[in-house]
DNA sequence: CGACCAGTTGAGGTGGTTCAAACTTAGTGG
DNA sequence: CCACTAAGTTTGAACCACCTCAACTGGTCG
């Protein structure tokens, strides 16, 4: 059930300020949300994956925008059927809840975060969080420097002179501009400042 | 159903770090979440009021630590039980629901603010956040300076220079310390960037 | 080959922090 | 009623992390 819809990478499904009357949810694809400041700062508020729900259960407006970072499949749910369904259906809407709180606290660590982190700090924890679970040290940025400067709150220069530092003291290396290779984790995670599973997407 | 438990102003009621096997449902006060940096830098994440909710559906660590701001009521649950109930009491689990994405839609807008925005216009956000929907014009400050620099991200010297140049532009009057004044609400919204219904908490 | 785009590097400016001192206010006890 | 204290706030000066503006580099695609 609801209607699925293929959104080209970069194209906007979600407008900031728009009162959709559609919920969404990621079938395929990420999705980033982002906010602009009247004069034209973004930052972005979260990363949304397959599985992942966009679009709002009130009829307020939104205070952020959903952009495709890469080819997506969604499946669109009118606002009021879908709302049913997660009254009518209790796994779904504890499913949903689990989401909703999971996402909650994700932003509100990417808030310490940002709050509260120098510069090196805010992109070693991005390259914890590119790196994920997974055992392979080899891994490619999956944002570009810009997406991860909106992402910090920084600049794309900060991010960059970051990421020279963090090479240069030997943490991780950059065989080429998209590709780095984890060194020494440990001292990542440190610098990082995480806790256990401090995962902000 | 549930064990109702007073709490002191100033007391901790969940540790960051700790994995409490209860959830509460805050009757009265306030309750202000927070992270502290290994370096002992402080940020609030949320305000939680009557009605609200502490605690995790998981058994994983909480990320912070939650703090009465003045005298609470809770009421606990074993996490189990408190599941149970949002599965099999479908309303319950959507206003549940409804909350989670309230306070998340709050966190984001938060880190907007916190990403990009600069002192005075976090400073100003605040105000506008304390007025809230009220018609009077006269309001006590709800949070010390030393909350308000943790809620923002910012110092203590920063919140009071900034509340300082917003009274000497006329924007409020402070008749005294913890007392201000909107004089002229339009201009402190439009510093605050407030899109519509832009309320942290 | 040449144009273009993302990324890098450099130099200088600035907003917010840091450190320190003065001030205010409320509470306490002589 | 007046020190005296303690906690919170304000103010000042110097510093530094990050931003801004600008030039340069290295790939990629026509």
């Amino acid at each position: 059930m609801g209607r699925r819809r293929a959104i080209a990478k970069g194209q906007t499904i979600l407008w900031q300020g728009e009162t959709a009357s559609a919920v969404a949810n990621v079938l395929s694809g990420t999705v980033k949300l982002s906010a602009t400041t009247a004069d034209g700062r973004e930052q972005i508020l979260g990363i949304v994956g397959a599985g992942g729900f966009i679009g709002r259960i009130d009829d307020k407006a939104s205070a952020f925008s959903a952009i495709a970072l890469n080819p997506v499949e969604i499946c669109l749910f009118p606002r009021s059927a879908f709302v049913a369904m997660a009254e009518h259906h209790p796994e779904v809407g504890a499913a949903l809840l689990e989401r909703a709180l999971a996402d909650l606290d994700r932003a509100r660590r990417w808030l310490l975060m940002i709050g509260r982190g120098t510069a090196i700090e805010r992109v070693a924890a991005l390259l914890v969080d590119f790196a994920g679970e997974s055992t392979s040290t080899r891994h490619a940025f999956p944002l570009s420097r810009g997406q991860m400067a909106d992402l910090a709150g920084l600049t794309i220069e900060t991010v960059s002179r970051q990421l020279g530092k963090i090479k240069s003291a030997g943490l991780i290396a950059m065989p080429s501009r998209d590709i780095f290779e984890i060194r020494d984790m440990e001292t990542l995670r440190a610098i990082a400042g995480e806790q256990p599973g401090n995962r902000p997407h």
